[in-house]
DNA sequence: TGCACTAATGAGACTGAGTTGCAAAAAGGA
DNA sequence: TCCTTTTTGCAACTCAGTCTCATTAGTGCA
């Protein structure tokens, strides 16, 4: 297939090949997928979605790996054992590194950019605590379920 | 088989049978062995350290199960997709909630018991996080790894 | 202490997310 | 347009987690 270009897919284009990445047809839907969404989706979340697009779900699969592994996407497990995919959104020098909510009831992921976390530490604590390399995931009801 | 009463498994008696469990050779085995930890195990740990004494991995799966829904025992997932169990510790009215960590690059699991987290929450946030029901988890470098 | 009732166990099969191998197809540079 | 290299689609595999069912064992009661 041949791809129209449009301005996001311009967008999604450059952002592949600057990570060296082949531009592909699922690669870019992948990735416009990832951009429409608000908090992190899950590897059948996409499937999904996606599958009617006629993608292979070991492609889509892959495709999140790669992705990952060159850093426009980031992986985590927020507690319900799957693993979730978001788009790293730069924002300053450090990606934006947002808490994670998951209601303990529902399970509904979403982000927290409207939250700050303060870690005071002990002195037995992880020295890696000071810095700004933490992720951190909050469990508990979300409103609709309270 | 007859159990021989000791002290410890006397407590284990009284915790089962409050609970309204039968008590079973696993559920004790379990349970001592959760005892022991001070930090959550896997479900595929216990079952390594208690196939040795004969007990099924579905037994053991099934008395974590039950000991989770009575209460005794936490559940959580801590990044790494495989399930932790956790002897719930009564401290005052409200069940410990340290903080867990997990190093991003060995995946080492502890307890943060030194820690101390605050949430300064926004007004979109979930108006749980301003209850003491919030589980809370982090993951960075351990001081091995880093 | 023995019996009957019911819950728990063990063995094995199943599920589904995650992962991999391989041949065919597509991307991108010359 | 051709050629090389990467990517895809399919199918099979792994492994933690889960379930079924016949058998075994814990408990309350006589």
């Amino acid at each position: 297939m041949r791809k129209r270009p449009s301005k996001e897919a311009g967008e999604t284009h450059a952002l592949l090949r600057g990570a060296g990445l082949r531009v592909t047809d699922s690669r870019v839907a992948v990735l416009e997928r990832l951009r429409g969404q608000t908090a992190p989706v899950s590897h059948a979340d996409l499937c999904r979605s996606l599958e009617s697009a006629g993608f292979d779900r070991a492609t889509i699969y892959r495709n999140l790996m790669d992705l990952t592994q060159v850093g426009l996407v980031t992986r985590t497990d927020l507690g319900d054992h799957v693993w979730r995919f978001e788009l790293k959104r730069r924002e300053g020098h450090h990606v934006a590194s947002h808490p994670h909510f998951v209601c303990s009831d529902c399970g509904t992921v979403s982000c927290l950019p409207d939250v700050a976390i303060r870690i005071a530490a002990g002195k037995h604590a992880p020295r890696s605590l000071a810095t700004k390399n933490v992720a951190i995931q909050i469990t508990a009801l979300c409103d609709a379920c309270a």
